[in-house]
DNA sequence: CTGGGGAGGGGGCCC
DNA sequence: AGGGCCCCCTCCCCA
């Protein structure tokens, strides 16, 4: 026969034992904070714990210490109460610093109603958005007792050095502090569409690692997607094909990430190292927003990296002088970089920032290095290879020839077998290959370029900056030329 | 349908 | 810290 409240009742035996400092043989500092609980508990509930306690000193009579830097007490007290009680004191405020700690110390079912909190606050969100969005335009600032979305953001900002903000701060709020917004703005979407759910006191830093896989598309930024567009426009298809791909991958494998959120080999406890977060669902998180909200991620990496949390620095593992060596963990995903600098370059993929466009065809690039490669390669001619029989060739061999706003080398074999069936009598074969674009089987129709002194001057090596000898013209071969563009 | 090549993106690391 | 190079991977186009 069970009785049922036995459970119950011992958890809560327990807790009053922790409470009253009865039997605790385990001290867990935090910040500076130290919190009484007991090892079995811990063991049981934490495979962090589990492990830790495993691997700690066989002698049961001295208390074990744990320390932790990542995550804030508030924050420990909510898991230590969890652990104890079966409750979950989950708020708006609270719910991804939460889960950062739950995803760091191995507890999944905190985990799990981590996320499940956070999607049905996304869910009701999308529902109500047009709903929430005119009360949000109705609303202002000046009406204290109807805080609208913008206050709201404001109200949940975590960074004290911002919180002085004069009138004219408003217009450029959300980019001003992109790291706090974040977590400001997800505080606000539920804490608006959860009106019953208490608002934490502490506006703290926010505890964001989200992770998600290795090579995983980009986060779409506005900016991103206006880019995309573009390329729409211009391509017709081409690498905006590759990024939808791409993205729809991403979200497959966060799936999988989701629906095996609990082994993953690549960031698990390592007997000689210290702890990296195991992978993280709130990925799911990251999709979500950047689909409902795309407004949350045209965040610039710079002000990122300048706003990130402390939990960005980990100690993966120790080196040969038995020293801890730092790495920097991307908050978004699984990466860690050694250098900060790294992290700063990688962040891009996650804000779809790219700083970098081409001038010649409006691409834009996260790197100046891919610019530069992109550049040399499509409008520079850069390569000495004859694109259509792959030959070596030089300015002696061969010339090279212009398509649009795209520039290769043919030798001067392929350059007059091009030249046989595609060039117009009343031309200048050996200068003036003109293409007839729209024409599949135009592709060795070529213009070779005219170079003026002008336009030599401007095609030095490097010079970013392409020469459009007739606007007209130009732009109407390029428009032309576009669906080859990728 | 398939394989090769081009182009782009990202990570590691050196200067 | 930034720039740059090298390498690898992925996607897409095309033969």
């Amino acid at each position: 026969m069970e009785i049922s409240s036995h459970q119950f009742h011992l958890l809560e035996q327990l807790n009053e034992q922790r409470k009253q400092d009865l039997f605790c043989d385990c001290n867990i500092l935090v910040e500076g904070k130290v919190f009484k609980a007991h090892r079995n508990v811990l063991f049981a509930s934490s495979g962090y714990f589990k492990m830790l306690l495993s691997q700690s000193s066989k002698d049961t009579s001295q208390p074990t210490i744990a320390t932790f830097e990542v995550f804030s007490p508030e924050t420990f007290m909510v898991i230590l109460d969890f652990v104890y009680s079966g409750i979950l004191s989950l708020t708006g405020q609270n719910v991804i610093e939460v889960m950062s700690a739950a995803s760091y110390l191995q507890m999944t079912d905190i985990l799990n109603v981590c996320k499940t909190f956070i999607k049905s606050s996304l869910d009701i969100n999308e529902k109500e958005k047009d709903h929430y969005l005119s009360l949000s335009a109705k609303r202002t600032n000046n009406d204290p007792a109807h805080p609208s979305l913008y206050r709201s953001r404001r109200k949940a900002k975590s960074n004290p050095t911002r919180s002085h903000l004069i009138p004219d701060e408003k217009a450029s709020m959300v980019n001003e502090n992109s790291w706090s917004n974040y977590n400001s703005y997800l505080s606000s979407q539920i804490s608006l569409q959860r009106p019953e759910m208490q608002l934490s006191k502490r506006g703290r830093k926010l505890g964001p690692t989200r992770k998600r896989r290795k090579h995983l598309g980009l986060s779409q930024t506005r900016d991103f997607v206006q880019y995309k567009s573009n390329k729409t426009e211009q391509t017709s298809g081409g690498c905006n094909a590759s990024d939808s791909s791409h993205t729809s991958r991403a979200r497959e494998e966060i799936q999988f990430d989701a629906e095996n959120d609990v082994d993953h080999d690549d960031y698990g406890y390592n007997q000689e190292s210290e702890v990296i977060p195991k992978r993280w669902s709130v990925a799911q998180l990251e999709q979500e927003l950047s689909r409902n909200s795309p407004e949350l991620m045209e965040l610039k990496a710079d002000e990122l990296y300048t706003s990130m949390p402390t939990i960005l620095g980990v100690m993966s593992s120790w080196n040969e002088d038995d020293l801890p060596r730092m790495r920097f963990k991307c908050p978004f995903c699984t990466h860690t970089v050694k250098r900060r600098a790294d992290l700063k370059r990688h962040l891009r993929c996650h804000t779809g920032e790219r700083p970098y466009p081409c001038e010649a065809c409006g691409k834009r690039f996260t790197r100046l290095e891919h610019l530069r490669s992109h550049f040399q390669t499509i409008h520079q001619a850069g390569k000495l290879i004859c694109r259509k029989c792959k030959r070596h060739v030089t300015d002696v061999t061969g010339c090279v020839v212009q398509q649009g706003t795209r520039r290769y080398r043919l030798c001067h074999e392929c350059l007059a077998e091009a030249s046989f069936d595609n060039i117009p009598d009343d031309l200048d074969a050996e200068h003036s290959l003109i293409t007839s674009p729209g024409n599949k089987h135009s592709k060795w129709a070529l213009e070779e370029e005219q170079k003026s002194d002008e336009e030599t001057a401007e095609e030095e090596p490097y010079n970013l900056v392409i020469q459009h000898v007739d606007d007209a013209i130009s732009d109407e071969a390029d428009e032309k030329v576009k669906p080859n563009l990728r």
